[in-house]
Formats: C-alpha cells, sequence, structure tokens
DNA sequence: ATGAAAGCGCTAACAT
DNA sequence: ATGTTAGCGCTTTCAT
C-alpha cells in the first residue's frame, strides 16, 4: 500500500501493456486507441500515478508555475488581489509560487530562485526591484507583467487601476462637496500607485482653481499614515479633505482623525482607493475608488498567458477604470 | 546579449574550462579546488547561469517547493500568517506554492496537482479535504503538516494555538467582568478552531456554574455573523457577552452590535480570537486571544523542514499558548 | 496507432 | 580534486 517511489509513466505503462509513449499520449491529447486509453487510465487510477512535473518540464520547458512577487500581505486589498489571481491563473492551469520580498534587501538570490524555477511567467506587485527583475526575464524569455502597480517608464508591461480616472473622480467629488483646502497623503516615490494618483489629483484640485494640496507621506503604514494626519491637521492652512492614495493609509487616517475629535465627513472629508473591503465596513465607511478587481486580474492573466503561448507582451499598461463609492467619510450628514 | 536558451551547466563547464560536475560540486558544497571554483563561478556569472530547478528536482527529489493549500485569504489573520510563512521558509531555501481552494469542488485534480508538482511538503491552512490530502501525500511520503486548523482525530500533525488556553482566557475575562449570559459564535463544524474554542469556553463557562451559552452559527462571514448577531440580541434570553471564534467574526460582531443600538463593552461584551492587526484599530478595539504568530509558524515550519530531512513528522499537534488581548469591546468603562 | 530511442539539465556514484 | 557515466521521468521525433 505503502510506495514511498511514485509510480512512472513506466509503470503505468506495463501494466496496461502499452508502451511510456502511449501514456505519455494519452495524458496530452495524443493519438491512443479508445481500448489503450482505457486500459492505461485504468492502470494510472490502480497505481495513483500522476505525471512528474520536474520531468515533463525538463522536456516541454513548460513549469506551469507563474512567480508572484509581492513586497508583503500587509495592505489590505492584497489578499483580494492574490485570492482572484490565484483562481484565474488555476483555471488557465498554472500556479502560484509565492516570493514576498518584505525583509529581502538583497536581489541577487531572488533573481536565482526567479529564474531557476524556469517560471513560465513572472508577476510584479511591488515596485521594488522591478526593472531589474523585468530585464532579466526578458533576457531569459520569461513573460513579465506588473500588476497594481506598474513601470512609470512605460517600459515593462502592466495592468492597473486608470490612477487618473480615479484621482479626478475624487478630486471632483470632494469639490463638489464644497471642500476647499485639500491634502494627499501619499506612499513611496517609487510606487506609480503614490505617484500617479498624488499628481492626477493635484493636477484635477489646480484646474478647478482651488489651492494646491497640502502633500504628507504616510509611507504605506498605520503609524506613518497617523503621523501624517496629526501634521497635516496641526498645520495651517488646515486641510478639510484628506485623499489618501491607499486605503490602507485611509483606514489609518480616518481612526487618526477620530482620535483628534474630529468627525470624518462632517468635520473633514477623507478618502482612500482600491475599495478594500476593509473600507466597506460600518465602522470604517471610507469614500474610496474601486478598483475593478476582476477586471485587473483577468486582463493580467490574459495577457501573460497570451505572451506564454507566445504573442509577445507589449511594454503597455493597461488601465481598467472603476468607480467611486462614496460613504461617511466624505458626507456631511 | 538577448539568448533565449538559459545557459547550462554544460556551458558554464566549457567556458570554464572544466566538467558539467564541477560545475555542479561548486554549487553544491563540493569538493572544487579554489581557482577552479573562481573560474566557474565567474562563468557562471558572465553566462548569467542559474541552475535548472526542475533538472535538479528529477535527480534529487527534492522541489524545495511546498504546497499551501488554504481556502482563501479573507479571514484577516491568513495573510499575516503567509507572509510570516513565507519568510520563514524562505529561511530555510523553500517556497511556498498557493493551492487556494475557494471555488473548488472537487478534490481530485487538486491532488493531482499537489502531487504532481513532487512538492517537498504540504501545509494545510483549510480543514476542507484534510484528511484525504494527507493520507494520500503520506502514500507517496510527502510530510503533510496542518496549519492553525488541526485534525481532531489527531492523525495528521499540526500546529495550532492552543484554544484551550484561549478559550478559557475570553471565558474568565467575561466572569471577571461580571457577564453573566454568555454566547458563542462559531464557524464550521469542520474547522478545529471552532469546534475547540467552542467547546472549551462552553465547558469553562459551565464550570463557572454560570448559564450554559447561547450558540449561533456566523459561517465565518461578515454576513452571517451580522445575523446570528442580530439572532442573539433578539432572542430571549439577551447574552451579555458573545465570543465569536475569530477576529472575523468578532469585527462583525461589534459592528452590529453597534448599528443596533449598543455599545460593545458598555452594553456587552464581544471577544475574538487570533489578534489579527484589525482588530487592533482603534474604530475596533477587538478584545481577543493572541495567537502567537511566529512562534505557530516557527513550529510548523521547523517540523515540516525535519520531516523533510528524513525525521518522520510525529502525529501530534503542538498547541501553543497566546495571551489575551483587552479592548474596549469587553471593557465597561 | 504505437514503440524505440534520443534528449531535456542536472546530480551522484565511480574511476582516476 | 576532477572527469566519465548513468540515470531521474517525461516528451517527442522518427520509424513502422
Amino acid at each position: 500500500m505503502n510506495k514511498l517511489r511514485p509510480a512512472t509513466s513506466l509503470d503505468v505503462a506495463k501494466l496496461a501493456g502499452v508502451s511510456k509513449s502511449a501514456v505519455s499520449r494519452a495524458y496530452n491529447g495524443g493519438y491512443v486507441a479508445p481500448d489503450a486509453r482505457q486500459k492505461i487510465m485504468e492502470a494510472a487510477r490502480r497505481l495513483r500515478y500522476r505525471p512528474n512535473q520536474a520531468a515533463r518540464s525538463l522536456s516541454t520547458n513548460r513549469s506551469n508555475l507563474i512567480g508572484l512577487a509581492i513586497t508583503a500581505l500587509d495592505n489590505q486589498f492584497y489578499p483580494e488581489l492574490v485570492d482572484e489571481l490565484s483562481d484565474a491563473l488555476a483555471l488557465a492551469g498554472f500556479r502560484l509560487v509565492l516570493f514576498t520580498t518584505r525583509g529581502q534587501a538583497d536581489l541577487e538570490p531572488l533573481l536565482d530562485e526567479l529564474l531557476g524555477f524556469r517560471l513560465d511567467g513572472v508577476i510584479l506587485a511591488s515596485t521594488s526591484f522591478a526593472t531589474r527583475v523585468a530585464t532579466e526575464c526578458a533576457d531569459s524569455g520569461i513573460p513579465v507583467i506588473m500588476l497594481n502597480n506598474i513601470d512609470m517608464g512605460e517600459e515593462i508591461a502592466g495592468v492597473c487601476t486608470d490612477n487618473r480616472a480615479g484621482a479626478e473622480a475624487i478630486a471632483q467629488h470632494f469639490i463638489e462637496t464644497g471642500r476647499r483646502q485639500m491634502a494627499v497623503i501619499h506612499g513611496f516615490d517609487e510606487s506609480s500607485a503614490s505617484v500617479e494618483r498624488t499628481r492626477f489629483f493635484t493636477e484635477a484640485i489646480a484646474r478647478a482653481g482651488l489651492p494646491y494640496p497640502l502633500l504628507a507621506n504616510g509611507q504605506y503604514t498605520f503609524a506613518g499614515t497617523g503621523e501624517a494626519t496629526r501634521a497635516l491637521i496641526g498645520g495651517t492652512p488646515r486641510p478639510d479633505a484628506i485623499f489618501c492614495v491607499t486605503d490602507l493609509m485611509g483606514i489609518a487616517c480616518i481612526q487618526a482623525v477620530r482620535e483628534l475629535g474630529f468627525k470624518p465627513g462632517r468635520d473633514l472629508a477623507v478618502a482612500g482607493f482600491d475599495n478594500a473591503q476593509a473600507s466597506a465596513w460600518p465602522a470604517i465607511a471610507l469614500t474610496t475608488y474601486a478598483t475593478p478587481l476582476k477586471e485587473v486580474v483577468d486582463s493580467c492573466v490574459s495577457r501573460l498567458v497570451a505572451a506564454i503561448d507566445g504573442h509577445p507582451l507589449l511594454a503597455r499598461t493597461t488601465r481598467l477604470a472603476g468607480h467611486l463609492v462614496v460613504r461617511a467619510s466624505s458626507t456631511p450628514d
């Protein structure tokens, strides 16, 4: 019962009275006589045969593995992204190998692994090292696509939310609800999401003839955003609307505002970006611009899969429009 | 520059003027003369050589891949778990392959993949299919360990929080703060976390001579927990303390309580389990029992790695104590 | 329709 | 210390 050496195609072939090749064909849609196929499948079942992917990979140059490089899953929106991605890729026959780069100072070991596994493709969800990884992978013929964060030089294929549409929707909403002095809490300068959203928001405000938004760095963290919020609110002029470039920071901001004794929505507006599930919680009720999660993931996957199938990936960014979600954090009532 | 066929050990060997084996040795800590090693590494660098893991896997029977089977990442605690796990495994030289089983109705395809990749080990974080997966993997000699949720039959190795200590700590805390009529919002009956926490809590309350806790099923979802909360509060007797077996449900419960016009902490106590980051948010402030995340992950990883190294995995569950974290959701002030 | 044989890139005896 | 050789388990011509 307990055989530690898993069955090979040869074992199956023998039991079924055919050759290895026949077994291989049976599994890969080749030409096999109906009755032979029958016998093969029966033998495989009895031996609990599962084709060894490593061996297959060696001869086909396909691993069925997609690498996902991501800093960490601490942004509330990422787990949702990963779930969706994993499902979509599974449907296409691929599995996700996780490369969290949180503590990783060094790029080389990461690169060695990324390339060593002969991944069929790589998805970059964090910007750190993006350019380097992308070029190295390209040199090895591995398609790379950036997800959510993109390459601002537009040299790498990417898919993200339409940051312009989002930032403008938030800006317009703030303006329409009578806010005058805006502020932006942004993240890192390497993050396209941060940079683009900040810029488009700022430009929209400027075009409306309103005072230039104040800026503060929330560093993509709870603590950092708390500090940024306190600095903004304690400063002059005091903003009456704060746009946080991610929901994580929006959520942190709302709470910091409350702790300062103000009521988000009534005393000042707060908005985030992405529409992570937590932003819909009653205790949070964060106005935000919803990233079209399924569309973004589907686009990412289909572009990547097409590239794996030989249709070269264009170094273009697909920007998908979402929609504004207005919640209590920005409504005066 | 742009060669699509990645360099092989033979390419490196030629360029360095040595044999394939020498290259292999250089990469695997074998005996290589210093100057030869020099030349090999230099050649490897120039050719951007990275050993093909699939080929290596074929001859060593080691893939350096660990499978993680998990329903989805929607419980706030899971992303934290995965981050930690990924880091710990990376340190040990392994990468995580994600098998989210959310939509998966069928076990067989999952099993085919799980075994086809010749994973070095498997971590099961969700209970669905656990027994079946574990036995199949065992038959193939693949170590399997359950994380967070465990096998209640204790037939599979596992690591989890000390649910008894946790449930009792919550119970005691409720009792000490003067609560009398308790309730439990639990999840699925296949989930050991749900079952054990419910049972130990109930027993502790019974031992204290208090009325038997009311029970409601929150189905591990926000919506389900909302309904469960409304049912409990609308019923007779009305509980003055609700223990939710996960933070996800605790967070949902708190908010449902508020929406009913009650103030968590003052009007009735709410507690969760795990200490997911969101439970610490001021807007949530959920009393909970903190899972010792690092310890749980370290134990899981070290047991698994030991098993991979040949020290058989005992079908025992490691239960690690955490600590009570009291927040506003359970304090009357 | 099927089998034989070569080869994918690596490691691991075994010789030397 | 290093090269030679034989696999690891699969796919894929090429014959038949």
